[in-house]
DNA sequence: GATGAATGAGTGTTCATTCAT
DNA sequence: CATGAATGAACACTCATTCAT
């Protein structure tokens, strides 16, 4: 009696694996048989579920990204109120959240980010997200900001948020969230304020 | 007596043969043989002079790293004044310089930052020069602002040029550095000025 | 489900395309790929069920140990009777067994025996092995011959075997096992009566 | 000025680097630069005087027979008197005379006696010095046996000094040269007296 | 649905050999 | 005479992929 819905099953679970193969060992030395022997499967149900070794890293960066936005999502659900500052902490609170800033997922992210230079499609999913942040951004200092203003404002902060996550990732040491958020709700108020006197 | 005194120069062509080749195909797809095919030279060459492949890897991140130093150091030699923001400026113009922002030296960075997640002499490397920037950024604050809005500035600070810099490696586009400054030069200034004023 | 119970019989494909390749060429000049051809099968297979080249070759040489086990034990098991005399003649006789001393056993032999020099896991193997043909030798003569005549018995004893069986090989020409047998029966006898005689 | 007469000092200097490499590391794992740097040289330059490797490694055989050769003549010349009983001693103790069984010429030994069942060359020379071993101690024994048993006892004979060489070369103990003399003039005793009284 | 045996192309590495100096 | 830089063929080993069961 063959099991049926399997799928969704099957590939959450080898999902799951390659993040935390390519956490531990890198995705360099990540093999299709490593991936399935973490997930307690053979190294033929990789074909299987995803094609080839190509499907499955490229679900697992889909998920990733997921992850991400789910993230960012959640925290501007919750938010207290709709006011552009809250919002905007909101997306950076987002990007720093747990799931985000734990070891996995940072080097994971970073591995994916590099891959994504020399693979078309990680690219296409990797700039997506990029430019999804600098609109989430842009559109909030937009309420208060003029338009050149807002812009510059938008890419500032992205690069404050990217800057502090990979220099988080890449320290060694522990992520120091409250320290980020510190310098990233400065710069943030730094740049309503700024508007607001030219504006 | 055969050739003598090659070595410095067949070592400086393999890392230029390396560069060019990770740029192109990526670090993942970089063989031994297509790196000494680049430099024209034969497969056996590399263990000849570096030992191994990771030999040549290694010393091909160290030449990266020996470039951003120069860079740097360039910009600041060159600055009008000692002042801290003039000097600041010259670290953020170092980092921003041509040979730091075309496209091979970005890619071939990000690749080696993702690479050092999993390679200890990398990881060592690049948290020497992570720590490099911080301190330069720290010293140059610390002469007009208390220590721990120093360290604060120089982290936010530290984290803008990497952020700037790494949006712009995978944008996909040629990387803008008049923008890029503008947002610098900016956050430099109101972490000059906010210091001041609290002091 | 993939075939199932395939080890025993590859492993035994592959050690006796070992054995064949080791006496048409050389253990220096054996290829792993020339062992999988020999025995059918493709370069990859050795590595998975033998981990590596040293795996196959240190399998061959406890095939090869196992093989002159098996003739010895054969013809004690089949002499007449369990005197000393008739049990020396067994050990004598499975050491010049047919499947001892074909071309292809006695290269392959001496072969791992110089191998054994430099690898100190088939140093192990060969010398346990020196030590049993001793042993077994030594506790017949010990049933007729004092201690320490029979320690020299087995040493003397045991050097005759190795040395007609070494020169046998080495000779080009076709072992003669009668004539093995008759020098070596008569040192035998020597033993065995200037034993008693001192006794 | 270019040296003269180097031959045979670079010659002489680069056999006994050979023979000191292949006794350390075994015939399979010395290499052509390995053998010149033991011997304080260049790699390029075993080509120079030996055509090739395999001119080095049959250079060092037919020294390492010169040198058998030459100790067995040492302790004949010696011997007291020119009797069969005599002549036989002085070949059994040349053949385990400190030159051959030292730890470096014992391994070398083997390791040609192995290689040469591969090559004829080598084949040729380790066949000459087998037969010169047995022509020498038939020789002596035919003074006082019929030829038949002169044959049977010298083909015993040669046997048993082969063995106990053989067995005391992988043994990993050192050679005990007073115990192998004992065994083998036991045998020769024994043999010369049968040859008697059966005559 | 799932297995893992089997393949074979591709890679890093070694090393005998050549040869310009 | 002697060097050692340079070559490139050969090898062991890895691993994505296929497929009979």
């Amino acid at each position: 009696m063959p099991k049926v819905g399997m799928q969704p099953i099957r590939r959450e679970q080898l999902i799951r694996a390659a993040v935390t193969t390519i956490d531990r060992i890198g995705l360099a030395d990540t093999t299709v048989a490593q991936v399935a022997g973490a997930a307690g499967l053979s190294s033929g149900i990789v074909s299987h579920y995803f094609g080839d070794k190509n499907g499955l890293i490229h679900a697992t960066m889909r998920q990733i990204l997921r992850d991400l936005r789910d993230a960012v999502g959640k925290y501007r659900r919750e938010a207290p109120d709709d006011t552009p500052r809250t919002q905007l902490q909101a997306i950076i609170d987002g990007n720093f959240d747990d799931s985000q800033i734990n070891s996995a997922a940072m080097r994971v992210w970073l591995t994916f980010w590099a891959a994504s230079m020399h693979q078309p499609e990680l690219a296409r999913l990797q700039r997506a997200n990029d430019h999804r942040l600098y609109s989430n951004l842009c559109f909030q200092f937009r309420r208060v900001l003029p338009v050149e203003r807002a812009r510059a404002a938008a890419r500032g902060m992205a690069a404050m948020i990217d800057g502090l996550w990979l220099r988080g990732s890449l320290s060694g040491a522990k992520f120091d969230v409250a320290q980020a958020r510190v310098i990233a709700y400065e710069y943030l108020d730094q740049q309503l304020k700024a508007g607001k006197t030219s504006a």
